[in-house]
DNA sequence: GCCAACGTTGGC
DNA sequence: GCCAACGTTGGC
């Protein structure tokens, strides 16, 4: 089984608004970089483990844990040149850009705040703070997973 | 294929 | 708002 950590920008799509959503449950729609592309569309598996993080926001950090639903499949939002993620370069018989279904899980018992995961030696290595990673999905290992959610009892 | 210009991300 | 770190674009 995978683990991976989604980045979303609170003010565009938050954790509490994904389980707002019937069954609690999205597309993760408007990735455009071949890099995350390539992750959702041959990596990223049905049942897999996603940490949902907050960017761009007062005090980024992950708020909570999703599961894969559904895997890789066309981003239709590409095809749709009224769409905020529009891109006439991907078309429905060649698609660019692909996404997956995530469902909720639960919501940490805490934000677990960036600059924690940066203090970690523990956690040298992870992708989230690897210098300049910008990438909007990324990979965490299993020993990674694990040394997060020790991190989430209140002291 | 190189590389400068430009746009975006995202912490601070 | 600033700016570092990328990724993308396009001229050559």
């Amino acid at each position: 089984m995978g683990n991976w950590l989604f980045k979303s920008e609170p003010e565009v799509f938050s954790y509490a608004d994904l389980e707002g959503e019937k069954k609690k449950t999205t597309h993760w729609e408007g990735v455009r970089n071949y890099q995350a592309r390539n992750m959702l569309r041959d990596q990223i598996k049905l049942g897999d483990r996603v940490f949902f993080y907050h960017s761009n926001c007062p005090e980024p950090g992950i708020v909570g844990i999703a599961e894969v639903v559904k895997e890789g499949y066309p981003d239709h939002t590409a095809f749709d040149a009224k769409a905020r993620y529009y891109d006439e370069k991907s078309v429905a018989d060649k698609p660019r850009w692909y996404m997956v279904d995530i469902r909720a899980v639960r919501a940490l018992q805490r934000v677990i705040p960036l600059s924690e995961l940066k203090a970690q030696e523990k956690l040298d290595g992870l992708a989230l703070i690897r210098r300049g990673n910008r990438l909007s999905v990324l990979p965490v290992s299993d020993a990674h997973w694990q040394e997060i959610l020790a991190l989430e009892p209140v002291a």
